[in-house]
DNA sequence: TTGAAAGCGCTAACAC
DNA sequence: GTGTTAGCGCTTTCAA
């Protein structure tokens, strides 16, 4: 572990003065051309980088964000994370991210964790609706964003999807098809997105006299949100259509439908939440209702950054529309086994306020 | 953004000096335990956490780890860097992740970036067999252990999969089955643990008269991949057996097959790479090489923090053991359609050296 | 066992 | 436009 060089080094190097050297490569005050351009080049000859952790114990700023998510084994969040990376980095910031496993007291320490690097901002998919960790954000004033889960209005900016109008979608596209039995797989109503997507689905169903919905709530592992789903199946003959409300809950159903012998989409059509390739690739692929993850991530940091750079706007909360892809998982009651729905695109929700 | 408490609060709270506040909470020299007890409850009351930056930029020391993954999108890479959070953090060892894109150039930025918090130690997956980026860690005589993608036997310590042993049971499992014409489905055969498993392949087809196996490269993203290999199946009749060498490419021949009326297994036996829950999940339930992800962290960590330890023993090349899981993709040559394989467990490989 | 004081590398304020 | 100087919050001597 050698020594790396110093601001010092470089100036002595460029034969300047270690805060021209800060103003060369910071950028805040106008410098000779010339002797930034000996400076850059002494920098560049030993490989000097600014020591981050003295910069920001001087400038007391730091151009750090910090993100905590629930899981960074859930390919929805991390695909958040993966977008979310690219807008800072597009704007000079660097992402530091921890999960909290969905724990409310891991989720507090690994909070507490994150703020110890003094990000500028942050951005929090909260473990409960509570959300009590976020007066460890308030207590330092720190701007931060609130996404997917959106519970009570708060001092924050949230961006969230239109819940309710992406299932209310889902459910519509299966009453189309004939259906009037559904059945709702949630993860934990505990949370109010599924709580609203819940709602969504009984919005689409009070529309359309006879219809009725059989709720379910699974857990949030796959593995058991799979054998209570089996559970389920063996004590009786099970709705026509079956909409699962997160990514987890379509692949528990999936799971017991195979297990159980049930087929999809013969025996049972399936709308699935969040599109990832395997749903695509899987037979019958599955008709599924795809989150707008990149357009979360842009609007989180752009209201971010907007606090970061002084906005007092009240707080916004923003409702991104879904779209449900319509594949081979659902088909109309009644239809031939083996016939194809048409490959058809519904847009479904409405850009929220 | 209100100023936090520094330890001279702390100390001025609890009535000590702020050196003795440190060794509380730092832990580093012995304090009476009565005083140690009132500089917590100080701590606690204040809500005070240490200051990274300042006690980084007087220690020298940092206890941060840095990892460096090609795609934070691939469920295999972001299983590796949650495993790897965890061991890390078990040990009091902050993670910080950057992702390549695998694009050399990026990968040197961002492993830059990721320097410039001063790590104690480096874990990476490479982009590619060259690896040019590694100076930068070499020039700071850093640790680093190099992850998954190993190509030359280099100064580092090495964890990767067993790739020979894992492919070739895959393939034995293909030929036992009856198969004798066998499609690899490669990503990129500059990967040497690509090439590493295209020989298992070949040398589980050498010990079998008259089995030929066809290689087919199909690149690193999912679209293209399904894309060019539909564009095979078109050209002409496909062999009876496929074993896909990524779980990218496992989903690439799922979509093309699915694409183009193949019937898993009817048509075609897969055994597919990497193991999740979609595999067990969807009809039919795809076979699939399991590789240890927990097994492959928890050395790799191991290693590291030896060598952060100062161990300096010559560098260790880790090579794990997969499972190949026995599933529904796969089908004795001439079995009747609809008939079930056994569920079964068969180990493939042997722990390396 | 504790306190006082120095200084890590950098940037901001101020002087020129 | 550039240099000098002070000090961010912490840990680590060193002295008591």
């Amino acid at each position: 572990m050698r020594a790396q060089p110093t601001i010092k080094d470089v100036a002595r190097l460029a034969g300047v003065s270690p805060a021209t050297v800060s103003n060369v490569l910071g950028g805040r005050r106008a410098v000779d051309a010339g002797l930034a351009e000996r400076v850059r080049a002494a920098a560049a000859e030993l490989g000097y980088e600014v020591h981050r952790a003295a910069s920001q114990l001087r400038s007391g700023r730091t151009r750090i964000v910090a993100m905590l998510v629930p899981s960074l084994e859930n390919p929805f969040f991390t695909a958040l994370v993966a977008a979310m990376e690219r807008c800072t980095r597009a704007d000079g910031y660097e992402l530091i991210v921890a999960s909290s496993g969905d724990v409310p007291n891991v989720e507090a320490s690994r909070l507490a964790a994150l703020l110890a690097w003094r990000p500028t901002g942050v951005i929090v998919i909260p473990c409960d609706d509570a959300f009590a960790s976020r007066s460890l954000i308030a207590a330092e004033r720190l701007p931060y964003a609130v996404v997917d889960r959106v519970a009570v209005a708060g001092e924050a900016d949230t961006v969230a999807l239109d819940n309710r109008a992406a299932a209310r979608t889902a459910a519509e596209h299966l009453l189309g098809l004939g259906h009037r039995h559904i059945l709702v797989a949630a993860s934990s109503l505990a949370l109010a997105n599924i709580r609203e997507r819940c709602a969504g689905v009984e919005a689409a169903l009070a529309a359309v006299p006879g219809a009725v919905m059989e709720l379910i709530e699974l857990g949030p592992t796959f593995e058991s949100a799979a054998a209570r789903m089996a559970g389920r199946v063996a004590t009786g003959p099970l709705p026509s259509g079956a909409v699962a409300l997160t990514n987890q809950t379509t692949l528990a159903l999936l799971a017991a439908f195979h297990r159980t012998g049930l087929r999809v989409p013969d025996d049972v059509s399936l709308v699935g939440f969040d599109d990832y390739a395997w749903m695509l690739a899987c037979s019958p692929s599955v008709t599924a209702v795809r989150q707008p993850v990149d357009a979360m991530a842009t609007e989180a940091w752009r209201c971010l950054l907007d606090r970061i750079r002084g906005s007092e706007a009240p707080p916004l909360r923003l409702a991104l529309a879904a779209a449900l892809e319509i594949r081979q998982s659902t088909r109309a009651v009644g239809a031939l086994p083996g016939a194809q729905p048409g490959q058809q695109l519904k847009r479904a929700g409405a850009r929220g306020s």
